[in-house]
DNA sequence: GCCTATTTGTTAGTAGAGCATACAATTATG
DNA sequence: CATAATTGTATGCTCTACTAACAAATAGGC
């Protein structure tokens, strides 16, 4: 059928969520133990899924939190962007390049402390994040389909234990 | 003190687990409710302790879990290897042909599928291997530290209905 | 058996994210 | 005021992941 590399296409229509390993016999074995290790595939899944979600608007994760980030807090430092996210100063960098080429995003300089570069939406930004808060609760909703309320509580509190 | 990027170099001694974002005032707002976005920040919080735990032993994650997948079963083939991890045929190559530069891993050809390339462990190969688990348990054990059992249960068994 | 489709491996090219390093400008501190 | 720290910037490197194209082997339909 010559699937397209790892992403789900569920073109079938009812086909019951297929993401499991199709294990020739194969198992995981003590792997299965390893907390990190669920971490991982769990991420790399939610990354496919988002990717195809945004594959129209053509952003990112990172373009997205950034996006929202900006918005929320006009005028926030790029370092506190790069604090909050969790990235360094180059990777903030690249990140807000990019937006600001797509004309997303403008730099200006902080009166207040002239190291800081003030950065806020464009109207072009705005439009963009409105479409991208769509697409993030189309995700969401996929994401969480599989858990209680309660257990979405549970979960991003013991995920924020963990990055916190 | 310009901090090395992202890494909790954690030289101070006694400093208590400095993984919050120092918020300038500023907070993530409604981003907070965002499943996804935990996950990555958690994803990202154990990759670069992952990093630095196995920094001496110049392994990445991918290379351990496909090292593991190969002591467990000698002569698996690439693609189950790539199936088990969420991985396409591109990125499994080049995950071996690293292992196998550097001589943990050798390939041969499937003798009931032609098609097939059976991988095994070099001796050095499976020396790496043990010394990976040794870094393992150490990694875990800073990620397991702030649950309990139970919470563990649960966070892999929800983790799992995310990535299965 | 034969022709075709599928699977698997391979190569090459692209992109995102992350990091280190070095430097400049600005601000904070003793 | 001299020095240190912060912030932004530029450059270069690595890892992961993907696409596309091709070759070899196998599987399936007839």
């Amino acid at each position: 059928m010559a699937q397209p590399a790892l992403i789900d296409d569920n073109s079938g229509g009812d086909d019951t969520q297929g993401n499991e390993a199709q294990g020739n016999g194969v198992e995981l074995g003590a792997l299965h133990g390893i907390l990190g290790f669920h971490i991982r595939l769990a991420h790399g899944a939610v990354y496919r899924h988002f990717t195809e979600t945004f594959a129209d608007l053509e952003l990112t994760q990172k373009q997205v939190s950034m996006l929202w980030l900006v918005g929320d807090h006009p005028g926030i430092a790029q370092i506190d962007v790069g604090n909050l996210l969790r990235m360094d100063r180059a990777t903030t960098m690249t990140i807000v390049n990019r937006l600001q080429d797509r004309d997303y995003l403008r730099r200006e300089r902080s009166s207040s402390d002239g190291r800081k570069q003030a950065l806020y939406l464009t109207a072009g930004g705005e439009a963009a994040l409105e479409q991208a808060k769509l697409c993030i609760d189309a995700h969401e909703a996929w994401l969480k389909s599989r858990f209680t309320e309660q257990e979405i509580e549970k979960l991003v509190e013991m995920l924020a234990r963990i990055h916190d």
